[in-house]
DNA sequence: GAATCTATCTTTAGATA
DNA sequence: ATATCTAAAGATAGATT
């Protein structure tokens, strides 16, 4: 009664199912990329989400899609996540070692490097944008009592300054690391270094991609 | 020379391999969970870098460790989606169809309204955060000129009692949706409202869990 | 264009080195 | 613990409805 064991009725014997493998490259068929990034969403959300029952952790996904919406999961919720990741650490600016970080040649251990690092530039410039938007509206409301602009404008300065430094820095170290880490891992497996649309923060620019895993379990 | 057809040469046959059916509840034995913590963050990272690749979506995964280590992914970079994110829509309260949202009694459907609730919430709570740090700022800054504190304050109780009622709103609608939905979905499936640790605003501290998916595609 | 099916590919729990 | 192996469970591309 119910479909089964079918064999197409109508005579030609269709064995096309299964998936075919699949490579990693950009879909460029508008109605398939939706198709897969509505089943890939689910993946990963479900994903997550078995990561945060087994393991008790816990964890936010962020994606926009190609339509630009947001999609989000978050266990116990997206935003406190979010505020333990920004909240991360002591404000005091990065001291690290960061000519001397031991590179294993190991994916795992080089992606946690990359992204203490990327996540202490996280917590800079956000702390300059908050800075930013607090002088902002101070100078909003409080023009007329202001000798405190100028030296909050010398503050940020000063934090702009080291925050080039400590891209430039960054950047040449990333380099190097990427680069001893591609002669030891296939290249054709997952492109990490996918980046693209920086955001314009008016401190570091030409800060792009800057990818996975931070720290290491203890 | 190399192992493949092996029987245990010790006269045992042991042919215990391969994976058990796995339930998605919380790993008690530690080392157990070490492991696959370990594993399954790999899977969750690739999945979202793959994810990143073939639909040239922006993604953004942060997690905890049982250890309390930060681990995170992001395409083109975590702090960029984060951004976008919490900048996300017009700031004016949410003004949705809380009560006709059309429920088709599908899982992904109900996570992607759950969590544009979720996501709104987020928005006002930050909103309030930053309202509040801004006022303490300016009020340390400037207590010698203040008549506009308490018209500030004003405003933030508004905002308090919008966030209260938009939290009892929501949770109603919350049980609702999850009431119908719990007859059509497996129970033992994915716990997503696996909740906990709530954030400690002191707008909306009994609002734990909110979990997946916002928005639709377009 | 969304839901379902299924053959195939991918992930991973448990074992073992 | 770290790495690899294996078989079973799970995810999913493409077809079908």
């Amino acid at each position: 009664m119910d479909s089964k064991n079918v064999a197409n009725m109508s005579g030609a014997i269709k064995k096309t199912k299964g998936r075919k493998k699949i490579e990693i490259k950009k879909i460029n068929n508008e109605s398939n990329l939706r198709v897969t990034f509505s089943k890939r969403r689910s993946g990963v959300f479900k994903k997550a989400s078995e990561l945060a029952t087994l393991c008790g952790v816990d964890i936010a996904v962020i994606m926009f899609s190609p339509g630009n919406r947001v999609f989000s999961f978050g266990s116990p919720d997206v935003d406190s996540v979010i505020q333990r990741y920004t909240a991360q650490g002591p404000p005091p600016v990065l001291t690290q070692d960061l000519n001397e970080a031991h590179c294993t040649t190991d994916e795992g251990e080089l992606h946690a490097q990359l992204n203490c690092l990327s996540h202490q530039i996280a917590m800079e410039k956000k702390r300059e944008k908050d800075l930013n938007s607090l002088l902002k509206e101070t100078q909003d409301h409080f023009w007329w009592a202001s000798p405190i602009e100028t030296m909050n404008k010398a503050q940020l300065q000063n934090y702009k300054k080291m925050m080039e430094d400590l891209k430039t820095r960054t950047n040449e170290k990333r380099h190097k690391i990427f680069f001893q880490n591609a002669s030891t891992h296939n290249p054709s497996t997952h492109e990490f270094f996918a980046g693209g649309t920086s955001s314009s923060s008016n401190v570091s620019d030409t800060l792009t991609a800057l990818p996975p895993s931070c720290g290491s379990d203890d």
